[in-house]
Formats: structure tokens, sequence, C-alpha cells
DNA sequence: TCCGTTATTATACAGTTGTACAACAAGCAG
DNA sequence: CTGCTTGTTGTACAACTGTATAATAACGGA
């Protein structure tokens, strides 16, 4: 008698970890958060529906860990777009800002990700440590840019402010951008975004130099 | 024989609407939008369940209203803010940051109702209109004051653009310090918005001006 | 005082949820 | 080829979900 198809394949448990993730990210961008259960991420990785809580704590536990897992892919998009760029701080920024406004940083799946992990952060103490962590990272690329180009240009700022400024901004177009496309384009994005450098350039948020911390 | 005390009091159909909308707002707060179910809203207003079915859709109708209703009174705060100041664009304007961050309108539970309804937005043409509608209405007033200030100052800015980018921005702030009051203060935010204005007023964003709408 | 309207309740139903558990079997070590 | 580890399955269970339904009763108008 001929050998039988395996009725299932075994992973190691980081493997398989990983293709429960992106099931759970393909989940929230298809259906959303309410649609998001152990279940549907379970038939989407065409495994069963107790292999989820053999690895993972809970629904919860794994959208926590697929943010962990695209937040680490956006951030390095987003270090790629820079690297292929003049090494100049200028440069750097104008190149992030690039990334920022195109696949796969600007995606409607993407912001199903993060609406949901949002939404947790307030009542989960971890989420709101993995939050802090990804979030300062972001900005602090940004803020060690700002300080470069001031250096450079010989003029104060208090990069740190500016830093969360322009992250805001950007977040802030990225995050309407998702959400409909329709009210303003990319290139809108793109040019509010590329004049705030110009501004930063030209010495302006003079007001963020007066009390430095 | 004693009148027995009514088992329950009927309201008019609007009034009940509204004690339902204020519930659903409370279990969003409380419970965030995995633990707002017809059934919790209920129990919040004190009323049997099958009596949301019969003033709303589904729970999905009642997020939505609830954005309407305190999008509303977000609107309205900011508006009375502005009306308490001086009628010159820039107090006007300054006015509008100020209210920005400080309750109610920075409220971690304003940005439960906000994260909910952001999630019907993808799905739901219908949430689609009204998040267009009450984005832009809230960016037009500001817009209106930035072109105000730029023609009294006599300098060329694409105000909607600028708009955009300061309406990004103040969302950005907003969002972060709901979500985490710790990563930087209140008084940042305004210090850095207010910073925007300064700058705004001193001429900058020139490059906006380049190529008018 | 009675009557009609309809807001409200209470209950039933089928479907879905998270979780636990015992049985199974794939793949590796020997 | 054998045995062990453990990744994986399938199922059972109680709690919950949205929705529909008929019965109830509050309240205003006659």
């Amino acid at each position: 008698m001929a050998t039988a198809e395996p009725r299932f394949t075994r992973n190691q448990p980081d493997v398989r970890r990983r293709k429960l993730i992106e099931a759970t990210a393909q989940c929230l961008a298809e259906f959303g958060h309410a649609g998001t259960s152990v279940r549907a991420v379970a038939a989407k990785a065409k495994v069963s529906p107790g292999l989820v809580a053999h690895h993972f704590q809970g629904i919860d536990d794994l959208i926590v860990a697929t943010y962990d897992h695209v937040g680490r892919r956006v951030a390095e998009a987003l270090g790629e777009a820079m690297e292929a760029a003049p090494k100049d701080a200028e440069s750097q920024l104008r190149a992030f800002i690039e990334a920022s406004f195109k696949p796969p940083v600007l995606d409607r799946d993407l912001l199903a990700i993060w609406l949901s992990f949002w939404s947790l952060v307030r009542r989960d103490p971890g989420v709101r440590k993995v939050h802090k962590k990804v979030y300062t990272d972001y900005r602090c690329r940004l803020e060690a840019l700002i300080a470069d180009i001031a250096r450079a240009r010989r003029f104060k700022i208090d990069a740190h402010l500016a830093a969360l400024g322009f992250t805001a901004m950007l977040d802030g177009l990225w995050l309407e951008l998702c959400l409909d496309p329709t009210i303003f384009s990319r290139e809108d994005a793109l040019r509010i975004a590329h004049a705030w450098v110009d501004d930063l350039i030209a010495g302006g948020f003079r007001a963020l130099a007066l009390r430095p911390r």
C-alpha cells in the first residue's frame, strides 16, 4: 500500500508563529478588528483553531505580535530607502518622506493593523510598552537627522520638539490618506512634508529654540 | 391598593436615542471596541437589549451615531473657545490650539470612540461619507484662518495645503498624547503647535505658495 | 375613563466566540 | 526499525453574539 499523504506538516515553532502572524495581518486587512478571531486566523492559515492557542496566549497577543512584525518591516522599508539615498541629512530626510508615502508604508492594510493595535494600547501595559518603543525609535531617527541639519547650517533648534511635530504631521497625513485617499492626494502629502523640510532648512521654527530641553 | 411603580418609562425616540448614544460612548471608553456589543450598551443604559435594535440598525450604526454626536460636541468646544478669543485670525488660531489640547477634546475616552469609528470607515461607504464631512468641515475652519493671516500679512501661501499639514500635525499630536501621555506632554504639544503658527506668521512655508491650487 | 399607539420588555434562536482537552501523528534521535 | 518528543488535530463546552418575535404596558388624546 502506498504511503498515505501526511495529514499535516510539522513546523518549527517560530516558523509556525510567523505564518500565523501573516494570516492575522491578512484577516485584519480583510475583515477588520471585529472579524479577526482565533478561528478566522486559523482558517486563513489553514490550520486547526486549537493551534493558535498553542502558540499564542490569545487573539490580542497575536495582534501585538503582528504589530511588532509589520512594524519591523515598515522600519526596514524606511531604512532601505534611506540607505539608497545620499548620506547628507537633508537627502536622508527627504528619502524618509518619499518612502513614507508609497507602498508598503502607505497601505490601507497597514492602517487596519495599526488601528487594532492602538485599540489595545489603553488596557494592556505590555502593549503600551511595545508602542512606546516602536514610536520612540521611529521618532529618534528623525530627531537625529533634524539635529544634523541644524548643526550643519549653524542654527539652534530643539530637535526633540521639532521631531515630535514632524512625526505627528507625517502620521496625521499618513492616517488620513489611508483612511480616505480621495480627500487629498499622495502628492499633496509629499509637497506638505517637503515644504516642512524646506522651512526647517531656511531656519524656520525659531521659536522651538527658545527653551531648549 | 397603591399604584404600582412603573416597570419602565417611555421616552421620545430622539431622547432614548441620545441616551443610548451616551451609553455607547461609555462602553467604548470602558471596554473598547471589542467589548461594545448591543447587550453591553443596553446594560449600560439600563434597558433591554431589544430596545437597541428598535432604535438603531445595529451596533455599527450606533457607533456612527456616537461619532456624529461627540464629533458635534468637539466642534462646539472648539467653537466656543474661538468665540471667547479676540476676533483676529491669529488669536482664533491660537485659541483653537489651546482648546485642542485640553479636555474635553484631549480625552482618552474620545480616542476610543475615534478608533472604533476609523475602523468602520473602510468597509462602510456611509461611514466614509460622515468621516469626509466631519474632517473637511474641521479643516476648512483652519484653512480660512490661515488664508486670513496670509492676506493680512500680505504673503502668498497655499492655504489649502497649509491647513492639511497643520491639521495632520494637530491630529498626530492629539493621537499620540491620548494613546500615551508619558511620551511627551501637553505643554510640548502646545509649544510645537504655537511654533508652527509663529513660523506661518513669519512668512514660513514659502514653498507652499509656488503652485497655488 | 377608556382606547389606541408604540415604546419597551422578555424570550427564543442560530451562529460565533475563546478555551480546554485528549487523541493523534510527524519527524528526529538512537 | 523503534521510541519519544511535541506540534497538531478535532471536538466539546459554556458564554456570548446579533436578530426576530410576541406579549406587555406606559402615556397621550378623546
